[in-house]
DNA sequence: CGACCTTTTGATTGGCGTCAAAATCTGTGG
DNA sequence: CCACAGATTTTGACGCCAATCAAAAGGTCG
């Protein structure tokens, strides 16, 4: 549905793209870019909330996410959702050998992405090596980090799995430098406590009961979407996947 | 330290492997697979219980999985195990973007398979973009396996998982039409309730009761390595993801 | 400022972990 | 072919973590 030709400049485009080192083309050098611009069909900004990919839906795009926070994951027939992952900017979405999304996407930020038609990418992967051999890498890591996370939440209880997701998102963002220069503030924190809950499988009532012990422990500190970690060695120590003996 | 060349009549030798349609070199024509057979380091057999791939050790070369079944997983620091997944002849295990294995892999029955020098599966990748094509679906499929194995365990009471399980891998098995030819004989299984514990992240006692209860019911007919689903209907309609509706 | 959404708090219930020990199976050697 | 040691599975008692139901309180945004 989003799979048309639109006419942007490609060459000086891509070239200057602020995720391009982070992302699958990172590896190309100026002029492999510009010849990679072309693909690119379509810039949009998406607002908060929105739904980039639909469960169900064809599958026939791919994203490049330049700004901006998502969600990936799935609902349940009970109404129940399970979020699968957090998506950064620079993160390539949507590729796919089946027919059909098994998945959504949704912004939970205001996002600016690019969309790439899927045979293109396709055209891509074939014609520039480099570019598969970076995606077979991408997702090499993508399934170490599903490994981790099974890890991470899997056998836990619910204040190791928590206190793992805030330091994993945490740490993240910091790479990101997303978060705020001005150390006395809270820092940018895409999930609420429901998300979390749906990332970690338990309700969302235990979260807000594991989270305000972390704040009376002075662990962390949060408000809304804003959170800063307090004290980091005693919530790593927590969370270390080697669950802490018991 | 598998890594040392040995000399196999590659040419012949990949053209007939039985496994090769399915594996990642299953796209390759007769003249292609000629080519590649001569990065075959080794064929080699590894008797059941036996770790081909250390967590911890430096990662050197791929697998080609032959015969037999293994599991992949990680030790935690109290001696608790968690397996990610369990692998079927014709996959490709082991390849690697980081310096070590961060996984081990087992055999859990006699196992035989190929082994490819990194080295040579990066340049494989490279000349061949066929290769890299299926490799990128193939770790596609890999991390939706990976996100349907947090539907299936995730968030759901034991009954649940293992009947997620055990459908899961009886249905696997019966693809590779591993399984007995004769009806009334039980089929083989490769995992024990202890690999079953470990992979869903709850106790072997409590396997041990959910499995005598699915036995009471008449769902299921096991015992040692082998097991037959009794009523396949019932048995699925406990592990559907959507959790059965309370 | 009011409607809605998110978070908090309390009381109760049940699934699964834990500890412990018995029973059964496996396959190896005499 | 039988016996025995070790591995695997079974069974029971008990306690705790998190789900569930319910309702109030606080925050956000139009």
């Amino acid at each position: 549905m989003i799979c048309k030709k639109s006419n942007i400049d490609g060459a000086i485009y891509c070239a200057k793209c602020v995720i391009r080192k982070k992302s699958i083309f990172g590896s190309l050098k100026d002029d492999e870019i510009a010849k990679i611009s072309k693909y690119i069909e379509r810039k949009s900004n998406y607002p908060k909330g929105e739904y980039l990919i639909k469960e169900g839906e064809k599958a026939c795009y791919s994203l490049c996410i330049k700004s901006g926070y998502l969600i990936l994951g799935t609902y349940l027939e009970d109404g129940s959702r399970q979020i699968f992952k957090v998506i950064f900017p620079g993160e390539f979405v949507g590729f796919n050998n089946s027919d059909d999304y098994s998945y959504f996407v949704q912004a939970i930020t205001d996002v600016d992405a690019c969309v790439i038609d899927d045979l293109s990418v396709k055209e891509l992967l074939k014609n520039h090596n480099n570019v598969a051999l970076r995606l077979i890498n991408t997702l090499i890591s993508n399934s170490s980090s599903y490994q981790q996370y099974f890890l991470g939440f899997g056998r836990k209880t619910a204040q190791e799995a928590l206190a793992y997701l805030i330091m994993d998102l945490s740490t993240r963002l910091k790479e990101q430098a997303t978060c705020s220069k001005n150390k006395d503030e809270l820092y940018f924190f895409p999930l609420n406590q429901e998300d979390m809950a749906d990332v970690l499988g338990i309700t969302k009532v235990h979260v807000s009961r594991v989270i305000s012990q972390f704040k009376k422990e002075g662990l962390i500190e949060c408000r809304h979407k804003k959170l800063k970690v307090l004290n980091e060695d005693k919530l790593a120590s927590i969370a270390a996947y080697p669950p802490a003996p018991k």
